[in-house]
DNA sequence: TAAACAATCTAGCGATTGTTAGAATGATTA
DNA sequence: TAATCATTCTAACAATCGCTAGATTGTTTA
């Protein structure tokens, strides 16, 4: 039957619609930037650093392929992703490319100034440890993005806030700090300014949706 | 700083890589293909129904994304996926455009004739029925496929040599025929046969792959 | 009601991709 | 050693994509 071939063509089609969005790098950064909770266009397109027109373009490819939601508010349409499975499959794909790719994991270890700056992501005892208070587990997001959502026992200051509020900080505890995610230098830069300022700061790679996808 | 957005460029951008294998029909076929064990180039381009070149061009992107390895055996060069998470990938990626996009999940109902026709696919008590003989799972899949791997219980009848052997199968059962995935018409194809035959059988839409990839 | 604003739509450019065909490679068989 | 086979590489063309700029829509503010 000619037909099944038809039919087999349509159905791996529909499956590339949603590949094709991930198939560039501007999209998958509004993807990553949307896993941090509703944002407006020209948001995103300052977060991404590219033009509004260039972010409404992608912002269409997302809306076609159904994976993600708009509304109105006031004069500004906020977009959100339609799904957490969204999110949980930007992780899945960035995690098998630092899997497969030497060049993306040889790129990513420049981000990390210092090898042990990093936190080996062990999520039970490290949440043991913020539990009980041993560690500081620091949100340096912008603050929306913390109100959506955070890791447990975290604590929010933005990074441009973080030089005046380091009174907040105890030094005689280590310092988790986290951003977006792995592709994000907030966290980095939050350790950097922590260790001149003589705190103890270690940097943890995963950002929340990272941490979501994993149960 | 100009560097960090150079830097955030590049890491997008190798990520894009992968995303870009997955963005094209073709590949993707190749892909769920190759979730079913390793394949050469002929028998790819034999079972995606496109040229031996045209397989051999996609082939290359799967290859330049580290995604699949190769070995010489003989004349041939057999391809297989270089990691589980490629395939989980693969399942992750159609699970959500099965979510995402109703086209798709229209054109998926077309494929099974009767809607009872498949099987609600609550595992575990599939398998406790497997496992006491309850019903019989069969794998309708070429048996090469069966051998590299095949769900817990399963017994293997390729689909062409089903009619010839039809006695094997116990009419006083259910059979619960499945292939490649729920892209794949063989377990559909199977199905009708042995319904015709007055055989019970049901049609499970779930493949090794998927089968693997939730846990 | 007019002016300002946020975002989209349309058209057009060069760059990339999917596809095909012909030449080249590397292993096996006669 | 020559001939054959499976596969890849190269070149070329049309289709698609990423991006930019100008016109357009719909909403809010003056």
């Amino acid at each position: 039957m000619k037909d099944a071939r038809k039919i087999k063509d349509l159905l791996y089609e529909q499956v590339a619609r949603i590949g094709k969005v991930f198939s560039s790098s501007k999209r998958l950064e509004l993807v990553e930037l949307l896993c941090q909770g509703e944002k407006t266009v020209e948001t995103l397109a300052q977060e991404a650093s590219i033009s509004v027109k260039l972010t409404s373009a992608h912002l269409r490819e997302l809306r076609m392929a159904h994976l993600v939601e708009t509304k109105r508010q006031g004069k500004n349409i906020h977009y959100r992703l339609a799904d957490k499975s969204v999110a949980d499959l930007w992780v899945q794909i960035h995690t098998l490319a630092e899997e497969r790719l030497i060049e993306l994991r040889l790129a990513l270890q420049k981000i990390a100034t210092q090898p042990n700056d990093l936190v080996p992501s062990d999520r039970e005892s490290l949440m043991k440890a913020a539990r009980k208070g041993e560690v500081v587990v620091l949100d340096v997001r912008p603050s929306e993005e913390y109100l959506n959502a955070h890791l447990p026992f975290a604590r929010s200051i933005p990074l441009d806030e973080l030089r005046q509020r380091l009174a907040e900080l105890p030094k005689d505890r280590s310092i988790v700090a986290y951003c977006r995610g792995p592709y994000c230098l907030m966290a980095k830069d939050a350790v950097e300014l922590l260790k001149m300022e003589g705190y103890s700061a270690v940097h943890l790679r995963e950002g929340v949706a990272e941490w979501a996808a994993s149960r």
